[in-house]
Formats: C-alpha cells, sequence, structure tokens
DNA sequence: TCTGACAGTCAGCGTTACTGACGATCCGCT
DNA sequence: AGCGGATCGTCAGTAACGCTGACTGTCAGA
C-alpha cells in the first residue's frame, strides 16, 4: 500500500481528516470482530435489537440508518449466523419482529467487549480529556438533538 | 427519508459518529460544490497537484491514499472537464506528470472558497474552542505524525 | 368491499475501490 | 549493446454498499 504521511493541503481539510479516520477505525473493528464472525454494522444491529422491545425490520432500520431494503440483507446475514430469529408480528402481519436468539445475546457481549477495548485502542494516542471531547463534539454535529453532553463509554 | 434521532446505544459508538458525521459532511459537500462541477475528491486533486510541482499520477495517488488505478480514472474525469493536462515526463517516459489548466486553476480558488464556507458552516454548531479542538484532534489521529498541532484553516 | 398506504422482498443499477493482467519504459548488470 | 527485473499507466473484472422501482401481502378507513 502506498501509505504516505497526508500533505499538508489536507491536513486541514475536513473531509479527508473524516474519511481517513473512519477509514482506520472501520480497518480495526473488523479485525477485533472477525473472531466473533460479525462485523460493526452487524454489531450494530444486535446492540440496537438488544436495547428496544418488539422492533420491526424498518423500526430498526430507522434507529440504525439503513435504508429498509439494506436491513433486509442485514437481518438475513445474522439469520444464518442464528444470532436473531424475525417472527411476524400478531399485531400486525405485515411486519417482522426481530429478537435475538439466546446466541445472538451472548455474541452480543461478547463482541462488545471487543469493540470497546478496540476503540480505548484506536483512541490511545489522545489525552482522556481529549478523547471524551472527540466524542462528545461527534455527537452535537451527528445527533445534534441540541444539548445533554453523553459521556462515551464508561464500561 | 427514514432519518430518526439516533438511539442511545449507537450515539457512544465511534464508529457511528465517524461515519454519520462523515456521510453528513459528504452531502454537505457534494452540494456545496455542485456549482463547480465537481466533488470534494476532485477538489483535493486539484489542491495537492496545485501545492506540489510536477507530481505524477502515482506521487499524486500516494498524497491522496488512493490506489493508483482509481487516480487513473480520476484523472480521466478532470481532464474531461479541461482542469488538469496529463503530460509525459520528459525524464520518465513512463510517468504521466499532471497539471492543473489556468482554468483549472481559476476553478480550483472558487471551489477552495465554497468549500471553506461548507466547513464553517458545518462546524457552526460548535464552539469555536470544540472546533479547532475537532480538528486538532482528527489530525493526531489520523496524520499521527506524533506532534505539531496545525490550525485548521485560517483563510 | 374497495381503496390507499405500509412492510418486506427482490432485481437491477450506480458508485467506489480493489485485484490481476498487460504494454511501455526504465535501470542495473553483464 | 542487450538482458531481466522493476515501475508506471491502463483496463477488465470483481466485490461491497446502498439506492430505486416493482411486486406481494397486509392493514385501515370510507
Amino acid at each position: 500500500m502506498t501509505r504516505d504521511a497526508p500533505p499538508e493541503v489536507l491536513r486541514s481539510r475536513l473531509g479527508y481528516l473524516l474519511k481517513h479516520a473512519y477509514l482506520r477505525l472501520t480497518e480495526e473493528s473488523s479485525l477485533a470482530l472477525a473472531p466473533y464472525g460479525i462485523d460493526g454494522r452487524e454489531l450494530a444491529v444486535l446492540a440496537v435489537l438488544d436495547a428496544h422491545d418488539e422492533l420491526s425490520q424498518l423500526d430498526a432500520a430507522g434507529k440504525l440508518g439503513v435504508d429498509r431494503t439494506t436491513m433486509v440483507s442485514l437481518v438475513d446475514a445474522l439469520e444464518d449466523k442464528e444470532l436473531v430469529e424475525r417472527r411476524r408480528s400478531p399485531r400486525d402481519r405485515r411486519k417482522n419482529i426481530v429478537q435475538l436468539t439466546p446466541a445472538g445475546q451472548e455474541r452480543l457481549q461478547e463482541a462488545e467487549s471487543a469493540r470497546k477495548e478496540m476503540e480505548r485502542r484506536f483512541l490511545a494516542p489522545l489525552s482522556s480529556t481529549d478523547a471524551t471531547g472527540l466524542v462528545r463534539t461527534l455527537q452535537s454535529l451527528v445527533g445534534a438533538p441540541s444539548g445533554a453532553g453523553q459521556a462515551p463509554d464508561s464500561t
């Protein structure tokens, strides 16, 4: 790989910085999660399903910020691995309620530990002030629900 | 678009935050640059070519962190728009020296103004302390040439 | 019951970036 | 001078990702 140090002209461009920070994190993430047979997106799906009850595919897609057609293949993959189950909602039979299986619960816990450890390593070059500041700042840019800073991940 | 507010479980995940910050910036960027007929990546190419003399395609690809095969289509597109020119290096006839045309110079200046304005808007929800902190922090994560903080873009 | 809206699925497309192969060129060595 | 390995640009093919549009089944209101 032709991995030059980023030249002066690019080091001040937000697009370049965000893109490459994201790419590096993604790479670390897939390495860290490989032993668990899932990637970062799938882990996020598991986490969202675990945190909310009775989520339909569309609800989950909304929370994750992905398209509903993308959600189909995401759930397909997780169902193949027997980490989630689809079941028809009795209330509204158009909806697929997606639920973690016991194996999914377990895998979620293990992989979440690995993710947290990975993020800790990723942020290691920063002072702890800078690290929490980064997370807080990104939250206000992305979530932007105007206020209420949130600690990174105290676990 | 199903644009929910990011749920609690995701707001502390670095991957989610970086990805969505990047996506939002990309969207703003293409809007801001649309009048100039280029996108953010092409603008970065122009900026790199402007900042260094006699860059070959491979040199430029190295600075930008893209593959040399990607560089081909990037230069193709810019050459179609008559913003850059390929010319064979007399020293090493394997190399294509890529240079800005006068039109390319001009377009670069205009588009750079638009980009800076766009970034200013994008960071507007942050205090100026947080904004410069974000840039500085991302620089140490990405460039990580161990030290020497750099101001965002004083222009 | 009819009509419009909604949930899930699938096929197809465009983007992005890669791998692998190829021709042209360069350079070190004999 | 000429040979062989490396380098640069190019192109075809491929994979991941996410979208649009169409289709089926289901729901809810007139």
